[in-house]
DNA sequence: GTATAAAGGATTGTATGCAATTTCGCCACA
DNA sequence: TGTGGCGAAATTGCATACAATCCTTTATAC
């Protein structure tokens, strides 16, 4: 056996490889995905392919028709709605049980991954809502609950889907300061104030997504898939 | 083009059918589930059966080891604690919904369930931790959100799961009143008593479900699937 | 007698091939 | 010019074939 043996397999890379691109607006919601062009981009073949669609589309990042391919999906503002409704609810058991877990290794991971959010920041860079999102992925981890932190993962990847529908760009700056915020709370091991604010911290997040930009048509193709089907064809090694 | 085209497909169908198997308790927790074996039995080849498997293992109902396979999910006591109190969260917001919606029909579609629920403790049925299943099911569909209906489905259907697992027979029996006292309190549109009926409800289920019954050893193989097969064999139509 | 190792069988991982369905272009015709 | 249908190309659905991995059994050495 390997030194590594938890080398997470091609079908586990090339649906994070697409899970990003999704999230990153790369692959933008109604384009279609065609099995055969993917594998050629991944090197790998439709069989794969097909996989990694299947473990999207249950997550509800794709949508799958019969004998009519996948496409990245277009959530509706209601189910945006419900996503972050039912989030709210989630989060609040993660709250908690992160505050009965506090430490300082806890909180010491907070704050790095909050200044990782403020560098990118000031980077002005385009990554802010994954960023955004993986702090609310990382409390679920350190809630210690293996199925908080799987529905926040699933939910927090569609409420980020939803915002890269609608939001427009630097919607989600003033995000910082919230996430802020609710650290000092959970450091405090003020849970209620800690759920009071991130309650506000999501409604506010899901408000400002209000702005239904209705973008272009429906949309073809990309080659701008390369840089993360490199990491894919390369080996996971 | 037929008339119905919503034909549910084989994965689907095979899907639905080893979910089904797999709550009634014909597969029981640790079960081995290998392809070859389900595909001849199924009358199927290895790659739709692969695509339920994924598909179940996506949803928690079994769990798959590389290059070992899949087996039937042992929960553990943490994880079904963890998915009882997520869904009690989560059916608040049910109810909120439901609720709003009221209406003569829905009331009509609830009662219309709780009789079954009757009508099979009467027969003194094992399948009542199914039908109580559905109950929630059906109240996740009337909320007419179908965020949370697919996850009201997948975490009840878990939840079956554990039950099937630690609770003793008959211990589902008194649910039937507390479900028709959630109706009662939704007819009468008294959103407060409904969520305190329902938390408390699900804590009791979850509760009731300490009984670590530590069953016999690892299980293997069963033809008892030839009721589950025999649909999908004989063609969705 | 136990332990280790090697070989064989069984099971999963991936690619490829063929059938079925959809999509799109083309031509006929009103 | 617009519309309907027919056929070819493209795409997905499913099965099968082969490669890789794991498990079991047997043989051999200590």
């Amino acid at each position: 056996m390997k030194a590594a043996d938890k080398a997470k397999h091609r079908t586990d890379m090339i649906s994070s490889a697409l899970r990003s691109a999704i999230l990153e607006r790369v692959l933008m919601p109604g384009m279609k995905l065609p099995e055969d062009s993917l594998g050629e981009r991944f090197g790998v073949s439709r069989t794969l392919i097909r996989q990694s669609l299947e473990r999207l589309a249950a997550e509800g990042l794709i949508e799958l028709r019969r004998n009519k391919g996948a496409m990245v999906a277009k959530p509706s503002l209601e189910e945006a709605r419900d996503l972050f409704e039912l989030r709210t609810q989630i989060e609040d058991l993660v709250i908690s049980r992160v505050i009965k877990n506090m430490s300082p290794e806890i909180l010491g991971e907070l704050e790095a991954h909050l200044a990782k959010e403020v560098e990118a920041e000031n980077a002005s860079e385009p990554i802010s809502i994954r960023l955004a999102t993986e702090f609310h992925i990382l409390l679920a981890r350190l809630s210690g609950s293996p199925v908080l932190l799987r529905y926040v993962e699933e939910i927090g990847y569609r409420c980020g889907l939803t915002l890269s529908l609608y939001a427009r760009p630097h919607s989600t700056d003033c995000g910082i300061q919230e996430h802020r915020q609710i650290i000092d709370a959970l450091a405090k091991g003020d849970e209620d104030t800690a759920r009071k604010l991130m309650r506000h911290h999501l409604t506010a997040v899901a408000d400002r997504a209000l702005f239904t930009t209705e973008e272009g048509g429906p949309l073809l193709y990309l080659d701008a898939l390369e840089p993360y089907a490199r990491k894919v064809r390369d080996g996971g090694a």
